[in-house]
DNA sequence: GGAATTGGGGCAAGCGCTTTCACCGCTTGC
DNA sequence: GCAAGCGGTGAAAGCGCTTGCCCCAATTCC
């Protein structure tokens, strides 16, 4: 005679209660371990979970606890190669630490960013990591106003539940135009991403502070964050009179835009023109020439920020800190010694 | 007299309904819009609303409602520079069909791999979509015994409530082949990925087949899929007493390594050696050479993902299909004609 | 003009879990 | 020997929302 199963699509907790002859409140002590369950008490319940294939349900599980365990990581596009290995390392961060991640993108749309917020909200994330730049601080107040912590990139300073993380550019393009000076350069050209947004303008002005130590002047050019607009810009400098030897840029896809147009413009890198980038985009080292470039850590960046956001989950109601993240010029091919005369 | 506010933390529903003198229910129906809902009644429940900062507990609405608005989407790995663009599109469609999409990486680990799934099944996701070649397809059975859909990549067919994506490879190898052979070359090689995962396998046969056609034969070496396995594979290959004039490779991150060891072995690209990749990665067009090679169309596959997980949550409890994505190939600069002589 | 329909909205029963409180049977202290 | 303490478990009250059902008034129909 065959076994009568009962199949149950969804079992719940009463199912496994029932099976294992136990209340449903000694189940949920099984799965969240937050009492102690004699122990063939628990393999009973055990046994009894896999026998149905029970799946709890994270839904209510949420509700009756009352906090979630999402953490909110807010990015503006995933195609900027700047991110996978910033999402990864907050996402292992996080895992490890009994967290889910809410991946959402702002696309740098107003609209969309107001959406993704809503979404944390709802969700009732207790922390946001807003690793985008053109976020405005206000968001990190209508966080902190339901007690959501936070944790921004390169905003205006630390807040109440608002902590800060800071890019320091000053080292990495200190190296930088030191390295390109000793090789003789003198020229220096930067193409520069949009001023509007603040980390392209403090990496313009870090740049400015470094040159004028040597009493140079840096000739910037306004840029979009791609190679084509790169591409667009380097032509442009290319053709001046006198032309730079050295040229910056505050990202490495519009340095490997930049270093397109000069070869087409039938100048050599590095042998006529230095091109350095920022960023240390993964395939930076992999293009020809290899990419010399200021690199912002964005694996450590990714830890940092979920470490923080723990720190502020552990402390309520208090303002948050600003942690300052170095950056280094990584040195590879794609500058070399100034060519003599114009 | 200041007026005495009421601050309520976390509005609930039963504050609005309370508020704008209306019943919770009617509250949820403007919320959610299942019903119509008088104008003057509803806009006196927005008002409360937007007055009291309310936002809706998506964990308790998940509960009630029995369903969850997630969609799974699981990769292997997110540096792998393929899927931002699938992620992108994939998250677009979704987003416009009001899902959220639940990210979630196996990181080609087997514990991993375990725990992404069961989060899928926690979260109540109603479809979850695999584009990462190595996961079993007993995934797929585990989530149709809980009603779950799923669309996976490159697996072995169709089965219930499981979709598939086939990669047609034929196509665009075809293209490389062909214009390889009409550029003058004779001698092919392949520098595949790790022929356990099935898409590897699949794209060294389409090659095989293709170059057969032409009475010539492929010359494979395996190797990881990662720049420097490309580049050792291509050093390997240059040594060899008759080298190939043509170097195909599974995926562009090898052939850009190849390319790199090509170039430092002293073989200039296109002029000695041809190169062509697979995939079309946003940076194999800014390289140098820029990349040639065979581009699978992340962003349809994305999009094409969504498309059937939506067409299996209308129609419940039926077979899942099976559609195939062509590939092309994408002429740029890494290949050129065959040099002659050896 | 009375009956039948209909649109708008309230009531209340859950959704599946967590957690407080209470309880039971035992060991421990004096 | 009795009170207190304690480890292990159960009963039940929610968590904040959705939704089936019902009801009331205002229409519409004969």
């Amino acid at each position: 005679m065959a076994m009568r199963m009962k199949i149950i699509a969804r079992p719940t907790m009463k199912d496994v209660a029932r099976l294992s002859g136990v209340a449903e409140s000694t189940v949920s002590r099984v799965l969240t371990g937050t009492k102690f369950v004699a122990p063939d008490t628990k393999a009973a319940v055990e046994k009894a979970m896999t026998e149905l294939h029970f799946h709890r349900d994270l839904h209510a599980s949420r509700l009756a606890r009352g906090r979630s365990d999402f953490l909110g990581l807010v990015i503006s596009n995933i195609e900027n190669p700047f991110y996978p290995l910033l999402i990864k390392s907050f996402e292992t961060a996080a895992l490890e630490h009994g967290f889910e991640v809410l991946l959402a993108s702002t696309h740098y749309d107003l609209e969309r960013t107001e959406h993704v917020f809503r979404r944390m909200l709802e969700n009732k994330a207790p922390g946001v990591a807003v690793m985008s730049s053109r976020v405005s601080g206000e968001m990190a107040v209508r966080l902190a106003e339901r007690g959501v912590a936070s944790v921004f990139l390169d905003s205006d300073g630390p807040g109440p539940r608002k902590s800060n993380i800071r890019l320091d550019y000053q080292q990495g393009c200190g190296e930088a135009v030191r390295y390109l000076h000793t090789l003789g350069h003198r020229r220096f050209a930067l193409i520069a991403g949009p001023q509007s947004r603040a980390s392209h303008a403090a990496y313009r002005e870090a740049l400015e502070r470094e040159l004028k130590k040597l009493g140079l002047k840096l000739r910037v050019v306004e840029a979009q964050n791609d190679a084509d607009s790169g591409a667009a810009a380097a032509t442009r400098l290319l053709t001046l009179e006198t032309r730079p030897t050295a040229i910056l840029c505050s990202n490495d896809l519009t340095a490997l835009g930049a270093i397109r147009a000069c070869l087409k413009c039938g100048f050599k890198v590095p042998a006529d023109v230095s091109v350095i980038g920022a960023d240390d985009v993964p395939l930076a080292a992999l293009s020809n020439p290899a990419l010399t470039t200021v690199r912002i850590p964005a694996g450590q960046l990714g830890l940092l920020a979920f470490q923080t956001l723990k720190q502020m989950l552990v402390a309520p109601r208090r303002m948050g800190g600003e942690t300052t993240l170095q950056t280094e010029l990584v040195v590879r091919e794609s500058a070399g010694p100034a060519a003599t005369g114009r």
